[in-house]
DNA sequence: AGCACGCCGACT
DNA sequence: GTCGGCGTGCTC
């Protein structure tokens, strides 16, 4: 018997796997999923595989494999049928599927075991050295690089072994405690005696150092190190995770219903496999219905899934179960947490101590042993489809795979759901859960601009909204103003000989950052000092043509000198920590004005705001992709939101009559599904037509052009009837790694899509190719 | 990842 | 003529 594994071995050899004969003792054991040792190399060192697949031939195999890992199963059924509905994307491969669904692989490290054959042989400085390593290396230790230890091992005075080893030790961490008797002949400042105070009044002997760090700053606690009033000691803190307590499953009170949440739950069958959509209008019926789910599953002895769009949007809605269920268990998996954390909450779900896990997007691959049902929430939100790192999924599609596997319901919520999914109701394929929409009395302004210029009003606020914010600043109300362009200005032109400041790399128009003073293309991300005068005349003639938040907030501060402004962006903000900052200050400090671009409409609630402003929705109805519409009703459903529609909204356009906007006056949701889909199905666009692109990179440019040309001609001449082709053409980012990209771009209506010849025909050379299939462009 | 192989420049 | 640096390609 032979076996298929892979092998863990650097994603540049990605394509494939390698056979292996099983050993006769092992045969009855092996089963496909498991984890073995398997010699690699001219040098037969081990290395760590998994099982793919366990076949009878194998033309290839010439080892065996040395042991088997563990009896558990590394990838079990689910997550085999979730690694092929990801391999049906052309040009993915099987290598880096895998290594996406386990991040198990990070469990394991490979070390080398240096043996010493010759003591005599060996310098002092290298045993000492060598002893402070336990004699284990990492391998890229620097004693590889010196010659006398490279020279000791060539003429065998030391061995070197490969070892593999579990990565998950013990967590160390230190433990503080006061050094009394070093206090007497140092100074100490005001701050590091109260902080001495502070810890014999309030804390134990020995404290960790978040303990420390709730009454001085890490700043303090290593200055007291430093003067060895504080000491530290070591400490193996146990990890949570050997604790393998058996679960619980407690009782949970059951959660009330109104009577229309309850319609709406009874619809939802929880032992049967089916995707609904849920459309809900207020944030409390979503949840009584997330609520009664989880405690429906407890009861059934399952566990629920939900995920979030953002990590952002994770602690807001566990803080809001938690207050409903203060009992339930919860673990939180996202793509940013460390391997520790990430493997330790891995453990915790695998072994029941969770009732409910609540991630983003990477947490559709967790492992469950009962899971009772999956919620998306957001789908709408394009954050769903991993399209940072291949291979690109859409979480929506690998969650109904794992719905048919447990035969489990999958609940889709939005307020503004995706086209794609109200057309598969249409389709009859999802069913609908609708909360009904209320008709509202508006209090939405729509501001044609252009009627404002006639006026002479060349500012960037309509009249109407000028008043009001006068008024709301009067009155000590919060505002909310809205604009989607970054920077100062992404359209710079010189007055007096018309030359429009462009990227050199990319020939976009540039934007111009105010405060940084840069010139930066939003495409490829160059970025060029800016001294205010034409590159071409050296006049200083520049006029900006179009505004972005910078200029918003000049000329806000020069019109209303006395409010407080804060600006929200992906400019001003790092990380997610500074965005919750920002939002804290603007509820507590007397604010005046929130002026933020799309992000803010990542966040759930924005309370307080008496005035929302949103300045020229023409830039998100413009953006040069099939989806501007739908993301502008999306985007402006949600900021429109936040002031409840009981006070003043005012949205400006230049174009006022575009169904997106008309529609959103009275939340009309039905007439804008309608008129959406129309556009989409006429344009041939998502989701009548799947949308896609094949990119070609290549380190010569008309290599590339050519590879692209001639997997061009092989579509038409072959596919001309399913597969629509467009291109090639050149990339935004023309040279990105010292790579020419070119792009094709398909359109189709059949999924998956064969292109197998193009990797049998080796069309693509030495290219490297790329299929995305969530291509926005037009 | 880690090793072999091959090409090229520098030095016996 | 050979030694070593680095770039490339293969490992079941």
């Amino acid at each position: 018997m032979f076996a298929e594994i892979i092998v863990d071995i650097k994603i540049s050899c990605e394509n494939q796997c390698f056979d292996y004969e099983i050993p006769t003792n092992l045969v009855s054991f092996l089963k496909k999923g498991m984890g073995v040792i398997v010699p690699f190399g001219t040098k037969n060192n081990y290395r760590l595989g998994y099982v793919l697949n366990i076949k009878k031939q194998s033309s290839f195999a010439t080892k065996q494999i040395v042991e088997i890992l563990t009896r558990t199963l590394f990838i079990n059924d689910e997550l085999f049928l979730i690694a092929d509905k990801m391999l049906e994307t052309p040009f993915v491969t099987k290598t880096i599927v895998y290594k996406t669904i386990i991040p198990f692989v990070f469990l394991f490290s490979y070390k080398k075991k240096v043996n010493i054959q010759q003591e005599n042989l060996v310098p002092s400085e290298i045993k000492i050295y060598l002893q402070k390593k336990k004699y284990h290396l990492s391998l890229k230790d620097p004693l590889f690089d010196n010659p006398l230890f490279k020279q000791l091992i060539k003429q065998q005075s030391l061995q070197i072994m490969n070892i593999i080893q579990a990565k998950n030790k013990p967590k160390k961490s230190f433990l503080y405690s006061l050094q009394l008797e070093n206090l007497q002949n140092s100074n100490l400042t005001t701050k590091e005696k109260n902080f001495i105070q502070q810890f014999q009044k309030q804390l134990k002997n020995y404290n960790t150092k978040k303990e420390l760090l709730k009454f001085a700053s890490s700043h303090i606690i290593n200055k007291l190190l430093q003067k060895k009033i504080l000491n530290k000691t070591k400490q193996n803190i146990v990890e949570p995770s050997t604790n393998l307590s058996p679960f619980i499953w407690e009782w949970f009170p059951d959660i009330p219903l109104t009577v229309l949440q309850n319609y709406i739950w009874k619809q939802i069958n929880c032992t049967f496999c089916q995707t609904y959509l849920l459309v809900y209008e207020e944030y409390k019926d979503k949840m009584a219905i997330y609520l009664k789910l989880i405690v429906e599953n407890i009861k059934q002895k399952k566990q629920t899934l939900i995920l979030l769009p953002e990590i952002i949007l994770i602690q807001p809605l566990v803080t809001c179960i938690k207050k409903i269920l203060p009992n339930l268990k919860i673990a939180v998996l996202h793509h940013k947490l460390n391997n520790e954390s990430y493997l330790e909450q891995n453990e915790q779900i695998k072994n029941q101590q969770v009732h409910l896990v609540i991630g983003s997007r990477s947490a559709i691959f967790v492992p469950f042993h009962q899971l009772g049902g999956i919620i998306i929430d957001e789908e709408h939100d394009e954050s769903l489809i991993e399209k940072e790192k291949t291979p690109f999924y859409d979480t929506r599609e690998l969650a109904q795979v794992r719905a048919v596997f447990h035969h489990i319901p999958l609940i889709l919520t939005s307020r503004t759901p995706s086209l794609e999914s109200v057309y598969q109701i249409q389709k009859k394929k999802y069913q609908l859960l609708l909360f009904p929409v209320t008709p509202k009395i508006s209090n939405i302004q729509l501001i044609d601009m252009k009627e404002e210029l006639k006026k002479g009003n060349f500012e960037p606020f309509s009249d109407i909204l000028f008043q009001n914010l006068k008024k709301a600043i009067k009155n000590k109300q919060k505002t909310l103003l809205f604009i989607n362009a970054k920077g100062f200005s992404s359209f710079l032109l010189c007055s007096l000989c018309s030359y429009v400041f462009k990227c050199r790399r990319c020939q976009q128009n540039m934007t111009w950052f105010l405060h940084k003073n840069i010139l930066k293309c939003r495409f490829c991300h160059h970025t060029e000092n800016f001294s205010k005068k034409c590159f071409r005349c050296q006049q200083t003639s520049i006029r900006a043509v179009s505004f972005g938040i910078e200029y918003i907030e000049k000329i806000l501060k020069e019109k209303f000198f006395s409010a407080k402004i804060i600006r929200l962006d992906s400019d001003t903000i790092r990380n997610n920590k500074k965005y919750e900052k920002i939002l804290t200050i603007f509820r507590q400090k007397d604010i005046d004005i929130l002026l933020g671009t799309e992000m803010i409409a990542k966040n759930l609630t924005i309370p307080s705001i008496y005035l929302v402003g949103i300045i020229t929705a023409d830039i998100l109805l413009n953006t040069p992709t099939f989806k501007a519409s739908e993301k502008t009703f999306q985007l402006l459903t949600k900021i429109t939101k936040y002031n409840n529609y009981s006070n003043p909204i005012v949205i400006q356009s230049y174009n006022t009559q575009h169904y997106a906007l008309q529609t959103i006056l009275n939340y009309d949701l039905k007439t804008f599904y309608q008129k959406a889909l129309q556009e989409r199905k006429l344009s041939q666009n998502p989701p009548f037509w799947f949308v896609s692109k094949i990119l070609i990179s290549h380190n010569n440019f008309f290599k590339s052009s050519q590879i692209a040309t001639n997997i061009k001609e092989h579509l038409r001449n072959y596919h001309k009837q399913e597969i629509k082709v467009f291109g090639p053409s050149v990339t935004n980012i023309k040279k990105k790694n010292n790579l020419y990209r070119f792009l094709l771009i398909l359109k189709y209506k059949e999924w998956p899509l064969n292109l197998n010849f193009i990797t049998e025909k080796k069309l693509q050379q030495d290219a490297y190719l790329l299929f995305d299939r969530f291509a926005n462009i037009i």
